[in-house]
DNA sequence: TGTTTCCGTTGACATACATCAACACATTTT
DNA sequence: AAAATGTGTTGATGTATGTCAACGGAAACA
């Protein structure tokens, strides 16, 4: 299981990982199983560990005062599930978390990641997935300010067309920022063109 | 000029600078100043430099088809300007940069950063500094999902009330997503409250 | 000193999107 | 097999916010 993490953090390293390496990082990384539906985080806690995420799907929310979920991050294989805010600052999410698939991830704590980060390998990867994770957020934000609904869908189903198939309309609604009604009609709308 | 800069950097450090690293940072950084309303970066440019900022303020937006600005950063005094995507990525930035009042500043280039990485309290403040933004991104994001206008207001007004006062609102409306007209709107109405 | 530009406010009106409700269909549960 | 739940669609209506235009005062400019 861990093979896939190793490869991951290969893809970022300007030399491949050693034997020993690989050993230590494979006994940090604590393999965990969710099926769908279930809470990786509930609001109110802290966020004590960072997913990788070897296979299966998540997404992290926030409730407002009307009970409504608005979707921030949708991950799936390969990607990170957690929130950085509560893991970093350790203070309780206001998010939660849950799988929308059967899922298989590689959970670390904050201070685990401190020790990995003497190797190298780790250090690139960390600044890389910051930097990205910066960059991600900016654009997303860009278009959460200027942009239309319809135009951050395409956008969205341009960039990330694996997750019109993994999620349902309702949560990319979500994500956008914009009711399902709304979708639907922005879709049936696109198609006409 | 550059003792702010070093300070700064040891608020993020274990241990402070010693006498030589701050030496090579003060040879690295290179100061430049620029009269308000001057552009640091146009659209289509590469962002070479990161900009600590020693004094001032500065805006950055992007332009929509209308010509319409979207402002998604201001900064002042001991806040970083530039696009990180462009630098990072070596692309042209959507993005323009430009003063709001006469403003000094030191550059950086991204290689040279990559040289001062050699030095652990560099390190330890660029992956503390990437930490905080994407948190702080993060947080806008879910508030331009999630929030009203009018609570995005008060929420930016508690967090950086120096803001109100430095830059004109119709920039803090466009910061917040919004008119300048619907914040004159709000503000009127939270006074009578 | 007058002239221009910028800034914030207010009003009338437009519109993108939300809300609420009903429905068809598929999937899961019992 | 029946019932319950989840999903996407469509229509009628509501509302927050945008758009356009006009105005007064402050600041910058000539």
């Amino acid at each position: 299981m861990h093979e896939f993490l190793i490869k991951y953090i290969n893809s970022f390293a300007t030399k491949p990982l050693n034997g020993s390496e690989i050993k230590l990082i494979s006994n940090t990384f604590v393999p965990k199983k969710l099926r769908k539906r279930q809470y990786f985080l509930q609001e109110g806690e802290v966020c004590k560990y960072m997913a990788f995420i070897v296979k299966g799907a998540m997404r992290q929310y926030s409730v407002d005062d009307k009970g409504v979920e608005h979707i921030v991050h949708l991950s799936i294989e390969n990607w990170w599930a957690g929130d950085r805010e509560s893991y970093v600052m350790l203070t309780p999410s206001i998010y939660n978390i849950d799988t929308w698939e059967d899922t298989e991830m590689l959970l670390i704590t904050r201070a685990d990641m401190n020790e990995l980060n003497q190797m190298p390998a780790i250090t690139q990867m960390a600044r890389k997935l910051d930097e990205n994770h910066s960059i991600a957020l900016q654009k997303r934000l860009n278009a959460s300010i200027s942009m239309s609904a319809e135009k951050r869908y395409t956008e969205f189903a341009n960039c990330y067309p694996e997750f019109l198939q993994r999620f349902p309309q309702h949560m990319i609604a979500s994500y956008l920022g914009i009711t399902k009604e709304t979708l639907s009609r922005i879709r049936t709308q696109a198609q006409k063109k």
